[in-house]
DNA sequence: ACTTGACCCTATAGTAACTTCAGGGTGTGC
DNA sequence: GCACACCCTGAAGTTACTATAGGGTCAAGT
């Protein structure tokens, strides 16, 4: 199977197959004498699983740690549980700090119902007056 | 004043302010006779308002447009309401993937209850076997 | 006068996970 | 024999910074 083909079975464009391969999540396949990427099965199984833990926001880092448990059939899967109860604290880290946002998002709208002159905008002078707070650590790759 | 003073006031790194200076967010300040950037009042109000607005997550876009809508000082500020108004928007949206995230997560974290084969794992059969959906589009520079 | 240290300068590269582009080769149907 | 869809590599662009290299400035202390 070439790259276009193993790209749709695995909903992605070409060029993340091609991403992938230099970042060492897929490996890289067989050619053929045109110097095509030439996929079987287990790439397809391999760029899927890659592409679900991307759709649940994992990082390339967290996939890397997650196949390389994999790759390694003798241990137990205690090391994939607690990635997961990590990647889900991630979450939910990133769901109290939108939280709070949007409680001051909120606070901040609030301060201007109608089209004002720009000087009288109390969202304007909300925004000028907020105690400017230093930037925190991130606890979480999540934006 | 210097600009470790203005970074220190505003509490960012000497590195940001000069970064602002680059994209346009801050105006170049005098200079003085050793080629040491000068700043005033000003600068000093319009850094802080820059980092507040960063602070509740808003774009350099975003804040590129808010100055701009300021600096109109003869309009009403309904453009400003209206960027606010699109930025809870955004916080919504993010807020509403991570909450579908999560619950995919909780169900898959349900699937190995212990730490079994690796085989066996219930986590890993999930990853494998997931509908591997197409990346949709982003409606929120939220990560 | 000399040195140490804190501060300032520019320019460049690195981060994450891709996307886009430039410039070219391959293979099939008409 | 040519158009067109597909494939290749390598480099640059995206966001909001951070870090590094390599150098200049200035005030205090010896």
């Amino acid at each position: 199977m070439k790259i276009g083909e193993l790209a749709q079975v695995a909903q992605c464009t070409v060029e993340t197959v091609r991403y992938y391969e230099k970042e060492g999540l897929l490996s890289a396949p067989a050619r053929t004498m045109a110097n095509y990427r030439s996929y079987g099965e287990l790439h397809v199984e391999r760029l899927r699983f890659i592409r679900n833990c991307r759709a649940l926001d994992m990082t390339h880092a967290e996939i890397h740690r997650l196949l390389g448990l994999m790759d390694q059939p003798a241990g137990d899967c205690g090391g994939v549980n607690q990635l997961l109860d990590e990647h889900i604290a991630h979450v939910d880290v990133r769901m109290a700090e939108l939280s709070q946002l949007k409680q001051q998002l909120r606070e901040l709208r609030q301060r201007c119902q109608s089209e004002q002159a720009m000087d009288a905008c109390g969202i304007l002078q909300g925004l000028a007056s907020m105690e400017t707070e230093p930037r925190h650590e991130r606890q979480t790759h999540l934006g």
